[in-house]
DNA sequence: TGTTCATATAAGTCATGACTGAAATAGTGG
DNA sequence: CCACTATTTCAGTCATGACTTATATGAACA
């Protein structure tokens, strides 16, 4: 399943924004999840499988309690797949900038970019 | 069906890979993504109409060809949702750039930003 | 106008993934 | 050790979406 399959289903999409925060337990997150969506509790712990199984959550043991936490590797592999279209809605200037952001050192200069 | 589930698809994820690059006419998609996804013409056209229903490509006739493009907002929509995740492989400086970047006027400042 | 490209639509099949209720696993505290 | 709580796993059902082949649409041109 690809990462953005795994993004695609509100459910899981509303999982990881509630962990964005904070970390929580299982229990919470099913109980938010479940009233906000109407589905048990064992579904909510389906997703959160899947969460864990694709690299978006990681799972600390706590006694009888398992707290989750986002993982933001598939997120930032999203982030960098995006990479190709920021062009379409980021001007030159902010394109300079991401350019330093991601710590490049050097930019191949293109013709229309040169002085005059 | 929402965005992150548009891509979910590798075939609709190339299409628009194509398409980053340049526009192209549907029988040049078709013969590119069948050839690489052994897939039939009318498989992809379905993937082009998906891709349009959605928002992610615009077409403009041209006699009996169709040109594909690029239509950015529902990239920029997930590139937005990103934004709560970047704090995890974003660090100080480079979340203030991004602030900059997205053009805000004004930054709150927190108790540990303060000089000294 | 009739044939030929370029593309889209239709109808039907098939695989998959998101649920459900029931049951298993495993800490914790009396 | 027993019962209770937290959580996962299991097995089965159901909806949906990604194909297929066949067919429709419609511009171009001889």
């Amino acid at each position: 399943m690809h990462a953005f399959d795994i993004l695609g289903d509100p459910v899981r999409r509303r999982i990881l924004e509630l962990l964005a925060d904070a970390e929580l337990p299982a229990g919470s997150i099913a109980s938010t999840i479940g009233a906000e969506f109407g589905i048990s509790q064992p579904a909510v712990s389906q997703h959160l499988r899947v969460l864990r199984d694709n690299g978006f959550a990681t799972v600390t043991v706590d006694g009888t309690r398992r707290l989750y936490a986002v993982a933001p590797a598939p997120l930032q592999e999203i982030d960098a797949w995006l990479d190709r279209y920021r062009k379409f809605w980021t001007n030159r200037l902010d394109a300079l900038d991401t350019e330093l952001r991601r710590g490049r050192r050097a930019a191949q200069r293109t013709p229309e970019d040169g002085p005059k």
